[in-house]
DNA sequence: AGCATAGTTGCATTATATTGCAACTATGCA
DNA sequence: TGCATAGTTGCAATATAATGCAACTATGCT
């Protein structure tokens, strides 16, 4: 039995968002992966200051990290063992109006129309494969 | 992998307040105990219509239920597979301040208070042995 | 009927959250 | 230096939530 250790009610708060529970699921199904905020606002269709300031909001509960990279700022999630067993009520959570399904569609199309591991308009050479040996940890 | 039907943003919403994560967490400790209005507000010392507003939230959410005997109303979890996932987490919740468990040392004594099953005051005579012998179901 | 106990709810107050817009910073490129 | 893009944030408006009090209903007991 394992604890956490972050402030589960802020946690919590920052999950009972629509938004981010959007933003959330995309990088649960895709643990891999990291994306810029304008991948994330394509993806569930929302406007950058909206998901600027909803990023933030799981940042500072502990969901999910940043960095900035030029220009671009690459958010991915933080596999601490406190948050894991957020992540895995994330995953399960139903889809009955297939919010989800159609957010991760347009997910893997961005990520697809990336010239190399991070956004369109190429950040540093980070090779995808190196991204992909990245385990959960 | 199994999926959550109830409103999830609505069962997260009804989690992410202190006080009906301390009522939730005491039912999820004692998973086959049910208890009254008093009896929580007792254990976590918190108004009684403070607690039957947060009670009622809980059971809108789906992850309660209740059941009028006399005088009492009792609740106690709804073991639906929908919403297990969601007890699982509140189980896993950090206890940093300990006040989850001087919550659950005051509903012990509230327990051991009843002269039968139910509240102090007896209700219907249901014996504590019947009570326990219903598991997670 | 009259009273006590268990519980609920309407109202007012206060506190928080969410959204949209516009202005802002930071970076890279020509 | 000047411009475009990525992202952030202050402000105002609106919506939602939590709390305390008091009044209420419902039940059981005498």
């Amino acid at each position: 039995m394992h604890s956490i250790a972050v402030n589960s009610i802020e946690v919590l708060q920052a999950l009972c968002d629509k938004t981010r529970l959007r933003i959330l699921r995309l990088l649960v199904s895709y643990p891999n992966e990291e994306a810029c905020l304008c991948e994330f606002a394509d993806s569930i269709q929302e406007p950058e200051y909206n998901v600027s300031r909803h990023l933030k909001i799981l940042r500072q509960a502990g969901l999910l990290s940043a960095t900035k990279e030029g220009r671009w700022v690459y958010h991915r999630l933080v596999f601490e063992q406190e948050v894991v067993p957020f992540y895995e009520l994330v995953s399960k959570i139903a889809d009955s109006e297939q919010v989800f399904r159609d957010d991760a569609k347009r997910f893997r199309a961005e990520i697809k129309k990336r010239t190399t591991a991070r956004c369109v308009k190429d950040g540093p050479e980070i090779s995808r494969i190196e991204l992909k040996k990245r385990t959960t940890r």
